[in-house]
DNA sequence: CGGTGGACCTGCTGGC
DNA sequence: TGCCAGCAGGTCCACC
């Protein structure tokens, strides 16, 4: 479900409450995620005060003011909403944490492939989930020489290079069959045979792509909410995922769906080389 | 090593 | 109406 753009808007929906909040009491109703939450997740966070809230790549980063990290990752069906302790709580509330003033957060995920754990801010980049990240695609790390090297030598499709987390961090398969499609490429052509100037457009549209994304909460099929538990608004604006047999904007041709590995690739056969 | 395919889960949709 | 197959925004691991 969420991607770079759906994380960002949680984060900045959660930043302006729930920093300066103590966390009074924590349930874990369903430990069974990803990994399982410890028994020591609860009192981990008991009694701390949250100092911070950032993202890296797809994880959601609460910083507390001991020095320690509560890292949560939403995998394909996660929410992390800020409600009212008095809202009455729903099926696939996994865990609840209770702040001073009267709310809660609470992590709701059906699928369960979701990941919440806690480190320490000194350990976090030692981490598996974040020393294999690639660079933020909105920072300048990311930029048309890095993309280029990382397509030399690839066999791979370039849809798969790019929600490789390894390569970029934070893509999705939406964002980059968007990406894809602003920049006239085909999700199936292989990464090494790409010019140039194609991988300067890819580079060039991903954090254009993303930051219009993030300038309207993100985009919302059947899951996402923000963390008001409000959809987002770039589902309107995509122009080939999820439109197979829809008109292209840009040509009026037909939007067609291939599967690559195991999942959906969408493009528009006359505007994509 | 790089790359692929399946597994992990629940819920929804569409075809019969 | 009901059943069943297929599919879903992500990641990880076994296997070639």
């Amino acid at each position: 479900m969420p991607e770079l753009p759906e994380v960002e808007t949680i984060c900045r929906g959660l930043r302006s409450r729930i920093v300066g909040r103590r966390i009074v009491g924590v349930d874990v109703l369903e430990p069974r995620l990803r990994t399982r939450v410890g028994e020591d997740f609860a009192s981990a966070l008991t009694g701390k005060t949250i100092a911070a809230v950032s993202r890296r790549a797809k994880y959601i980063l609460i910083d507390l003011d001991d020095g320690s990290v509560w890292m949560t990752h939403l995998g394909m069906s996660g929410k992390l909403i800020w409600v009212n302790a008095g809202r009455r709580r729903e099926k696939h509330d996994h865990i609840i944490v209770k702040l001073d003033g009267g709310n809660e957060l609470r992590y709701h995920d059906p699928r369960r492939f979701g990941l919440s754990l806690v480190t320490t801010r000194a350990e976090l980049g030692s981490l598996p989930h974040i020393k294999t990240l690639g660079p933020e695609p909105l920072d300048g790390e990311f930029n048309a020489d890095y993309l280029y090297g990382a397509t030399r030598g690839s066999r791979r499709k370039i849809r798969d290079l790019l929600i490789d987390q390894t390569t970029v961090a934070g893509l999705g398969n939406i964002y980059a069959n968007e990406i894809l499609f602003h920049a006239g490429v085909r999700p199936t052509a292989r990464a090494w045979k790409l010019r140039r100037s194609e991988v300067e457009r890819v580079a060039k549209l991903t954090p254009k792509i993303l930051r219009e994304a993030i300038r309207w909460c993100g985009t919302s099929f059947s899951d996402y909410r923000d963390a008001d538990n409000q959809y987002g608004n770039f589902q309107k604006h995509l122009r080939v995922y999820d439109r197979e047999r829809e008109k292209c904007r840009a040509c009026g041709a037909s939007i067609k769906r291939v599967a690559v590995g195991n999942r959906s690739a969408f493009y528009c056969p006359r505007c994509q080389k």
